[in-house]
DNA sequence: TCCCACTTGAGACTGAGTCTAAGGAAGAAG
DNA sequence: CTTCTTCCTTAGACTCAGTCTCAAGTGGGA
């Protein structure tokens, strides 16, 4: 979906729910339908560069908004601030993030999806939300790790990780 | 595990490593086993009940200390401080959080875990670790949603505002 | 015993986010 | 149109969690 597209369903989105978009909100999402993840103090300087004068106040309470709207998530990713992405009109997906590069890859997987179902049912839990995320190497980095191999005199990592059959 | 149990092992863990086991430490460690889930703050105000002179400082640093050799693990819920809980000897898990009253659920599932394994390889990834989180309602949180709900069924009404671009 | 690296306490500092007071729009009512 | 009311915004103070620095303390090995 294009960002023009994007900002144009969100605009209508909020006037179905009679939630104003003020000129300062609407820099806001145009800043944030042009990216993909963002850190809520990334979103407040990229604001500012073009429009100074919109308070740091203002960007974080349009972020709550979208949020309680269910526009925007936030993910708690192991290192920094959190970020944030739009989700209106995107499909669910869970993170696969690379701890040497950085690297982010988006997936979606049903089969996860039922399972976690089942598993919220069997605690007579109503599932809200989920975080879910894969953290690891990359195949660059594996490769790439080999080589450069640190020199940590420390003991390997304790990290039980079950793993099945 | 019994709480003098771990902390025995954990004693001996880092006295393998040749890590001192300081006095503060001791006593950061021994609340430590005896409790559950803690962020670092609520251990920071535990330690400094019994022990006032042992500093917030202190405490941070020995809970990085056990992080680095993987005794100790830090989740990000979604609300408030990031959680850190003792892993040594213990079963890998997730887990399921109220977002009304904040209970946490710890639980494991196999083939959960498999559905994650097999994602992984797809991606030609390594894992390294992960973190799943489920967020909703519990079975006596979503009793007291309903007689308190809020009536925010409001008419779509449409305001047309200045439009930016 | 002395040395030196490790550890600590105290408190300043930082980054991220929240709160508040006062002023400013925008829709509603008259 | 004018006034009222409610919501929204700015600016900046404030809070909270966590980090850093530095002088002083500790303790194990030569």
């Amino acid at each position: 979906m294009k960002p023009s597209e994007q900002f144009h369903e969100i605009e209508q989105f909020l006037a179905d729910r009679s939630i104003r978009l003020t000129l300062q909100r609407q820099h806001v999402v145009q800043r944030m339908v042009k990216r993909e993840h963002f850190t809520a103090e990334e979103m407040v300087k990229d604001v500012q560069q073009t429009h100074p004068s919109i308070a740091r106040g203002t960007v974080y309470r349009t972020l709550a908004l979208l949020q309680e709207n269910g526009l925007l998530e936030k993910h708690d990713f192991r290192q920094g601030a959190p970020h944030y992405e739009l989700t209106h009109g995107r499909q669910h997906h869970d993170h696969l993030m690379c701890l040497q590069c950085g690297e982010i890859i988006e997936f979606h997987d049903d089969k996860l999806e039922a399972v976690q179902d089942r598993i919220i049912e069997e605690y007579g839990y109503q599932l809200v939300s989920h975080s879910h995320k894969l953290y690891g190497l990359c195949g660059v980095c594996q490769k790439k790790g080999k080589k450069t191999k640190k020199a940590n005199a420390k003991p390997p990592k304790l990290r039980v990780m079950q793993s099945v059959e």
